[in-house]
DNA sequence: AGGCTTCCGTCATACGTATCACCGATCGGT
DNA sequence: ACCGATCGGTGATACGTATGACGGAAGCCT
């Protein structure tokens, strides 16, 4: 472990004060360090491959320019580009992002990566409804509005809508419903926008986000005499168990049964007949998250928002068979 | 932004000097503090809620006990697993875990999370090869062994010879294999697994994990005379396009076709028949990379390693039709 | 010539912690 | 009774940075 230079290795190198490097390389230098002594500086500060002690920074400064990113686990479709789009907007600022993984049963922040060391927290789908961050700011994603962080969602509303509105034109009356059970709050918004495109003709089944509980259920659904003729499923994991469901029970999809998932995962395009969903925005999600929380650290109160999805119509919805 | 107390604060309120508070919280008041003021410091920091502030720590000592996880990206069903394997591993020592997302395009690393304020670096499935993390200590995860840095791999000859076994059982001889065309170690250490088994009868094809492109893959090995009556893939994903394949051809798995998969995704219990494959010890290879970071870490030279899977036998494999 | 700016920088300090060097008091041994 | 050791702590300092206070030199104005 060969020692890193300093600022004062810095300043010794190009023939000024420490003051001068930090200013400098700070870029406060404007008209209070003349052109060619900067230049010196930089160019000492990159000769010996000089960086900044980010511990005797954050120490000084009293804030670290790093946010934390909690997500209940990596595995999941939506992590990756929610991170990306969180990433580009805070390093524009000089934010960094730490990713946490943080599952629901792990009880309150340990890691000292937590409450120390980080200045806002980005929570993602915090199922537990933990948001006991010490009194840092927080950001939530996915998640009631309701609660007194600032929430940017996906828009499952409209999706649930559009998800309707293409069934309907294809000519569907009687809908069954594959309702994930996670949170009360996405389980009740969902289930009213399926229930006003659908009044009266709606029937439900509730199951965890699960490919064999969801077949469970679907065939629940699909063993009854006002059989539906589509099935909307609140995730496409859950269409994967109404997919072999249909297949248990001999019924062709599209032809017999139509059905649609929820998030456009790998798995979408993997099944046979590749699944009608609807596509979420997670880049942006991220991305306005991320603006919400550097507004939230400027003092200012940045509004809820919820982001549209996009119906993706593919092979697995059909008009019914008469 | 109340201040936090410090050190010193729990000292005056404790009575005592900051350096006695800083003995005895960090545990080394043995002989040299008694008792009963040990006691009365720990209650006043607890009354207080003093938190070490960890940037003066880090400053101080040199070190921030926080190692770097490096992942391609989020979204993957292995890092989950492996972080959560890593983490215990490391909270066990006193060491603290931060995710860094890095796809292979992205370059040398620039956040602010990677060269400073990191010891060591745990780096997993760095495709395009980057190992330039500064001089940080660095243990690979999957990765060619013949690397300069330890390496800790899931045991992929091991797994492919698991398969090639149960196939052979099953009365297998003409073998198709959908290699995953991702770096040329894997390719090389899968492809000799198998010819080993099947010397002679094993044609192959390389594909990108990508469902479309597996399935063209698929078709150029179905769609010949000598055809093989099993499809080994060496992804999940793979296999996924491998069931296309063969659902576009009408032959039937597993009774016109086997088909196997590698690495146990939420995908392989979705499909219809359950795909065959190998389980991958994720969490395992979490902890024992971490267990050699750490040790490197001490200066000791830690050895490599290759961690087993295990065969899980579905549906999707069965005797040949004739 | 004297005073006021402006320019270009330096000095000293503080952030909060961990640790090294001391040091007074008590006690046991001879 | 005096010495050495042990106990139970304190004081001072350094880690590397950013910044407010300061200040010399030069230029400009009156």
């Amino acid at each position: 472990m060969d020692k890193r230079p300093t600022s004062r290795d810095v300043a010794r190198a190009a023939g000024v004060s420490q003051s001068t490097v930090s200013i400098v390389l700070a870029g406060k230098a404007e008209g209070r360090v003349k052109p060619e002594t900067r230049q010196a500086v930089r160019e000492a500060a990159r000769r010996l491959g000089y960086r900044p002690n980010l511990a005797a920074r954050n120490l000084r400064l009293g804030r670290t320019r790093t946010v934390l990113l909690v997500v209940p686990t990596l595995t999941g479709p939506v992590f990756g580009p929610i991170y990306a789009g969180a990433a580009e907007v805070a390093a524009a600022r000089g934010f960094g992002v730490v990713v946490h993984p943080w599952p629901d049963d792990a009880g309150p922040a340990r890691s000292h990566v937590d409450t120390q060391a980080i200045e806002g927290v980005l929570a993602s789908s915090i199922v537990g409804g933990v948001t006991d961050f010490g009194d840092l700011p927080v950001v939530m994603m996915d998640s009631d509005p309701a609660a007194p962080a600032p929430t940017i969602n996906f828009d499952v509303a409209g999706g649930m809508r559009d998800i309707a509105g293409h069934l309907a034109g294809l000519g569907h009356r009687r809908i069954g419903h594959l309702a994930a059970a996670v949170d009360a709050w996405t389980f009740r918004v969902r289930g009213e926008a399926l229930a006003d495109a659908f009044p009266g003709s709606l029937i439900r089944e509730a199951t965890p986000i699960d490919v064999a509980a969801a077949r469970r259920a679907a065939l629940a659904l699909l063993d009854r005499p006002d059989r539906p003729s589509a099935l909307v499923c609140d995730d496409d994991l859950i269409a994967a168990g109404a997919y072999k469901a249909a297949r248990a029970l001999g019924l062709d999809i599209p032809g017999d049964l139509s059905v649609t998932g929820f998030d456009d995962v790998l798995l979408a395009t993997a099944l046979e007949p590749e699944l009608t969903t609807v596509r979420l925005p997670a880049e942006q999600l991220g991305a306005a998250a991320m603006t919400a929380l550097l507004e939230l650290l400027d003092d200012r109160r940045p509004p809820g928002l919820s982001l549209p999805g996009e119906l993706i119509a593919r092979q697995s919805t059909a008009p019914p068979a008469a």
